[in-house]
DNA sequence: CGGTATCCTTCACGATACTG
DNA sequence: CAGTATCGTGAAGGATACCG
């Protein structure tokens, strides 16, 4: 890839939009959790801290976004099961990435 | 890297430590502007919509973080150039990905 | 030029209660 | 079980004015 000015403008607005995705203050912890599938109330278990109303808000922009997949079974009491799309799976490379860089910031940071 | 659940807790850490660094509104923004050193009032008007404050704030975080380098050119009137750091040069293959990741994200969503 | 300081608004988020 | 609805709060961010 080249950075001459010309890119610069499409790269911001790209990245960005990865930001925009993956941003929230839950959504990598959500889809980290969601490398395996999980029913609401384990997601509520597995993120201590989040509330209700966050974990339902995030999922359904997670949702809105391609990267999450909701499927419900129509039984009593409700079963909802959350699940990565394709798409979502994608960003895992991108996960390992940020982790990678993190452990080094970290040991940068601690010296 | 493995994936197993021993790895979750620290994948999960650092890659919020990593979404702290960069996951601010401008971060990314002023990163791209960066990859060349900059001064004060260049970075204002290349971010358009970004006020005085902001960036200021946000290049003050960059800093502790340890991304950017602030040099201060003690002179009438006043010179100060940002850059980044070895460290925040390190993001670069991280936007990369970003960037990547974004395309596909947008062409299958324009779909 | 490159900032601070101050005030003000908005809204993200938490807490709580209720429901199919 | 898996939500929705409502209310309240604090912090983030914008606008404006001032300063070394």
């Amino acid at each position: 890839m080249h950075l001459d000015s010309k890119n610069h403008a499409r790269l911001t607005c790209e990245v960005e939009s990865t930001i925009k995705v993956i941003g929230g203050r839950w959504k990598v912890l959500i889809i980290r959790e969601l490398m395996t599938v999980k029913r609401f109330g384990e997601l509520l278990r597995a993120l201590p801290g989040i509330t209700q109303k966050m974990l339902t808000q995030q999922l359904r922009e997670l949702e809105d976004d391609g990267i999450v997949r909701r499927q419900v079974y129509p039984q009593i009491p409700p079963k909802v099961e959350y699940e990565l799309t394709p798409l979502g799976e994608t960003l895992k490379p991108l996960l390992y990435a940020m982790h990678e860089w993190g452990v080094k910031y970290l040991q940068q940071k601690n010296q």
